[in-house]
RNA sequence: GGGCCCAUAGCUCAGUGGGAGAGUGCCUCCUUUGCAAGGAGGAUGCCCUGGGUUCGAAUCCCAGUGGGUCCA
């Protein structure tokens, strides 16, 4: 690190009278004016000192001191910008959830692609952090959402000049830190107790130096300066031991927690009274809590002091209680139920924030991705509250949260809660059912319930192993959970968890050709154009060729690419696919137009105008499906094709046929309109101002300008080419719809001839159904149920007859062979029908006290073989030997058994040898 | 994106290659008539769909559909 200490000698130090010192406890280098000061001021070094002394001089609410410091930075040129939301994988795929102000402008700002939308700007981003959900209630200082407060500047080197999307210096270190400096002290902090920690920042592939800024101890905020990014050959090495070089943009990244000065404003003991006061007295109040005078001083005291120890997870929290029951001079249980309960309504509160956050920027609760980590919020949510006896609805304690976040869609929320609540109980119902009688199960054969069952319980069925034993312990069944539980659940999965890292390779070959201009953007309606060839190259199969420019449209956006064709004076040649790579079309041909030639390119109309139609086609049914599902449905992705199309919706519940044919209506009612469709490219900043992040419906495209469609009402960024206007369209057909996953539907749809030559497809399935059964199609429903029903008549009337026709047989007189076997006499017959009515009479004949060998030749050679209570032949060993003269094999209960074989032919002999088989079988 | 589990009577489920079952509910009768009453009898099944293996599939294999669950 000391290659960096340079980095932390600021002017501004140096001007305020600052002093560099090193902790005489941790050995870390801080800033202070205290030149009396030996500490670094941070837990474990020094103890919180603002619990009941709140180190600011007013108190500050949550929304207030959000207030206070955008304003704060808007007065001192700052742009104050709208929070993005708290699910990241909207606009990259390398995360799920927002977990700090900078993820806001990665990867596209940074690298510098993209500009800012201001800079520099002050923003208060929502941001959820998962790995804290363990200790949120328990140490009084984690919450797993929070508020990042943030300035950022973009800055980039002067030498780098117009290279990327901003320029030269916003401002850098000193004007950071001077910014905390008298943000703290407008606050009327006493600025002399404020350490600045060196503490250089390395994460995701970047690095630089970074201040952490300590009060009263309490860490309020970092400011990071990052400048490096990972270089093999880089001059300095720093903490996680790889080497590191100077980049050419160099960006503030600064975050205070919104929480933390909330909670050093009020002292309060623990952050949560501090956050949201009105909710923690709700839940107190629902779930019974209240305390004597004594009590509460007790858990007062408390919290005072777990609040100063250094936990920073679970299992230092419960070793730390009986150091802090000593302390106390209570006993640890005593001390556990008083404050387990309170420990659950802080986790409590603090979900339902996270829930709102989550819902209500539109993640839709699933089996995968963000969805998932909200179902396992939710349920958790959903324990605590059983747990601790909250027994208020948690759709309304979401709602609390949200309408205190400012959401518009809170009945959408509460709905998506009420679904996701109900759902958690039909597992929890079914899961109960299934380790009840698992547990029955294991206690009457008097064994514990095995390790294998509960991993089986958990991974398969969604049952935690606490609930198995609380069942279990009830019908008297043991259990023992493994401490390495979750570790065996892991290893369940990874058969082999090494990742494939699918390491593209650049292809260099068109480093050195302009980008290819777009003509389909042009004018999206016509399809034949000139070009000049300006390289081809050859590839396995065929030759890749580029224009300067073209009317053929690259697949991309889930829309196929164009076919057609290019034709020079001598040679026409067919383009089967094409593709783009930095900006140059490849048109894959089967043959070599011949570099330098001038080419006349003719794009097949029937099959682009069929793609253009399901393009504008997939934005009406979206925006169709919103209407009637809500708000909150999203894309998930979208395949175009020409025959049909196809769109993947986020939506809590599944699309009916009611909700199917809504959307139809509202779709083809939007193309009956004919209104125009059009396209614009604004500046990105401005069109997201205007419209909102859900412009982003297929993923977020780079650049300054983004190019918008307009469908009506409906805005979207694509790159896809579209028809003028809706009656275009021609009409809208919806196929088919299904659940891709838990939370995302499949709308499969067609569109113009697509959808006509669809509506016909089912029609004539209808039709030739009526034709069929010979009535009407509007009579095939009713027609179709009478016959399944009396289809299902016949089977019984068909049964019941097989058995009296079996009695009648067994009654006798119909010529059979019956021979003495010992003691007992059996009837040996041939009877060519099927096996269920040779099974009927071999039981009949059976309950007339004789032996039944009975042998059909249908279709292949069958036997069954009944014999008699009392009687001592085993049916199954007669019918093995029987069989294997057929060639086939067969078996059954002793009583009675079949089988059978492929040669027919020999059936009559095996059955004349039946008589000596018995015998031998019976002596045997 | 990946893994695992499940689909049998109205409901809850058992049945792992050979005659489709239990509990509960339903219908009828009897006994009682007091709170989940007792007894006797009865009806109820494309064993999810389609293919394959086999003499024979609810059962084994493959695919699909529907549902559940865990992980990244």
């Amino acid at each position: 690190m000391s290659e960096l200490a340079d980095e932390y000698r600021l002017e501004y130090f140096e001007e305020e009278g600052f002093v560099r010192t090193e902790c005489s406890e941790c050995g870390a280098h801080f800033w202070t004016r205290d030149e009396s000061r030996e500490t670094c001021g941070e837990p474990p070094c020094a103890e919180y000192d603002f619990i009941d002394n709140p180190g600011f001089e007013a108190e500050y609410s949550l929304e207030e001191m959000r207030e206070a410091f955008l304003s704060f930075f808007e007065e001192r040129d700052h742009e104050r910008i709208d929070p993005y939301p708290v699910a990241a994988n909207r606009w990259r795929d390398d995360v799920l959830l927002t977990q700090a102000s900078i993820y806001d402008f990665q990867p596209l700002v940074t690298s510098g692609e993209t500009p800012p939308p201001a800079n520099p700007l002050t923003v208060s981003q929502p941001c959820i952090r998962m790995q804290d959900i363990d200790n949120v209630g328990k140490t009084g200082r984690h919450t797993m959402a929070f508020e990042m407060m943030a300035h950022h500047a973009f800055n980039a080197r002067e030498a780098a000049g117009n290279r990327y999307a901003y320029q030269g210096e916003v401002y850098w270190k000193d004007r950071t830190v001077e910014l905390c400096d008298e943000l703290l002290d407008s606050l009327g902090a006493d600025v002399t107790d404020v350490t600045y920690i060196e503490d250089p920042w390395v994460g995701g592939g970047n690095a630089g130096p970074a201040i952490e800024v300590i009060y009263r101890g309490l860490e309020l905020a970092t400011l990071v300066f990052m400048c490096m990014e990972q270089d093999p050959d880089g001059e300095y090495e720093l903490k996680d031991g790889n080497r590191y070089s100077y980049m050419d943009t160099y960006i503030v990244d600064t975050g205070y927690g919104l929480e933390r000065w909330t909670w050093m404003s009020q002292g309060t003991p623990t952050v949560y009274e501090a956050i949201y006061p009105e909710m923690i007295s709700f839940l107190k109040e629902n779930a019974g809590i209240s305390h004597t005078d004594e009590e509460a001083a007790l858990v007062n005291r408390a919290a005072h002091l777990s609040g100063q120890l250094d936990i920073d997870d679970v299992d230092d929290v419960e070793a730390a209680r009986d150091d802090l029951a000593a302390q106390l001079d209570v006993s640890t249980d005593e001390l556990r139920t008083l404050l387990e309960p309170l420990e659950d309504i802080y986790a409590i509160a603090d979900h339902c924030r996270t829930l709102a956050y989550m819902l209500g920027d539109g993640i839709v609760p699933s089996n995968v991705g963000t969805g998932y980590l909200a179902r396992m919020v939710l349920r958790r949510t959903k324990r605590l509250c059983d747990t601790v006896g909250v027994d208020a609805p948690l759709d309304e304690l979401v709602d609390m949260q949200a309408d205190r976040l400012g959401y518009e869609n809170r009945d959408t929320i509460r709905d998506i809660v009420r679904t996701e609540v109900e759902k958690y109980r039909e597992t929890l119902e079914r899961g109960g059912r299934r380790v009840e009688s698992l547990s029955e199960e294991y206690a009457a054969k008097g064994e514990p319930i095995p390790t294998d069952e509960l991993i089986e319980l958990y991974d398969s069925h969604g049952i935690q192993p606490d609930m198995v034993a609380e069942i279990a312990d009830d019908v008297g069944a043991d259990v023992d959970v493994p401490d390495d539980f979750y570790s065996l659940v892991a290893q369940r999965h990874d058969s082999s968890g090494a990742l494939e890292s699918t390491t593209e390779e650049e292809d260099e070959r068109f480093e050195d050709l302009p980008k290819t201009e777009k003509l389909y953007y042009d004018d999206q309606q016509r399809t034949q154009f000139e070009a000049v060839v300006l390289d081809v190259f050859e590839r396995d199969e065929g030759y890749d060729v580029v224009l300067d420019q073209t009317m053929f449209y690259p697949e991309g956006g889930g829309q196929p690419a164009d076919t057609g064709t290019l034709s020079t004076d001598d040679v026409t040649v067919d383009v089967t696919d094409v593709q783009i790579e930095d900006g140059v079309v490849l048109h894959r041909t089967d043959d070599t137009p011949g570099k330098g030639e001038f080419v006349n390119g003719q794009v097949d109309t029937g099959r682009r105008r069929q793609l253009m139609r399901h393009h504008t086609a997939t934005h009406v049914v979206i925006h169709s499906a919103r209407e009637v599902l809500g708000e909150h449905v999203r894309q998930a992705g979208a395949q175009k094709g020409v025959d049909s199309s196809r769109i993947d919706l986020r939506h809590y519940d599944r699309i009916d046929r009611d909700d199917v044919k809504e959307i139809e209506r509202i779709a083809n009612e939007l193309v009956m309109d004919n209104t125009a469709v059009t396209q614009e490219w604004p500046d990105r900043h401005e069109a997201e101002a205007e419209h909102g992040f859900d412009l982003y419906q297929g993923g977020i495209p780079p650049g300054e300008q983004i190019r918008l469609i307009h469908v009506a009402e409906d805005v979207q960024a694509c790159g896809g080419t579209h028809v003028a206007r809706t009656g275009d369209i021609g009409a809208i057909k919806i196929r088919s719809t299904e659940r891709v996953q838990d939370g995302v539907e499949r709308i499969t749809f067609a569109a113009g001839e697509a959808a006509l030559e669809a509506t016909q497809a089912t029609e004539d399935a209808l039709y030739e159904a009526a034709e069929v059964l010979d009535v009407s199609p509007a009579d095939v429903p009713e027609t179709a149920a009478r016959f399944f029903e009396e289809w299902k008549d016949r089977g019984k009337q068909i049964e019941e007859l097989t058995e009296q026709l079996a009695e009648a047989r067994a009654g006798g007189g119909d010529g059979a062979d019956e021979v003495d076997v010992g003691e007992t006499t059996a009837v040996v017959d041939r009877i060519d029908t099927d096996v269920d009515e040779l099974r009927a009479t071999a039981n009949a004949i059976a309950e007339e006290g004789t032996i039944a060998v009975l042998g059909s030749g249908e279709d292949s050679a069958q036997f069954v073989v009944a014999v008699p209570d009392g009687v001592g032949v085993n049916a199954g060993e007669v019918v093995g030997e029987l069989a294997a003269k057929v060639g086939g094999g067969g078996g059954g209960p002793p009583d009675f058994a079949q089988g059978g074989g492929p040669d027919v032919d020999a059936l009559d002999e095996a059955l004349e040898d039946a008589p000596d088989v018995l015998r031998q079988i019976q002596d045997a």
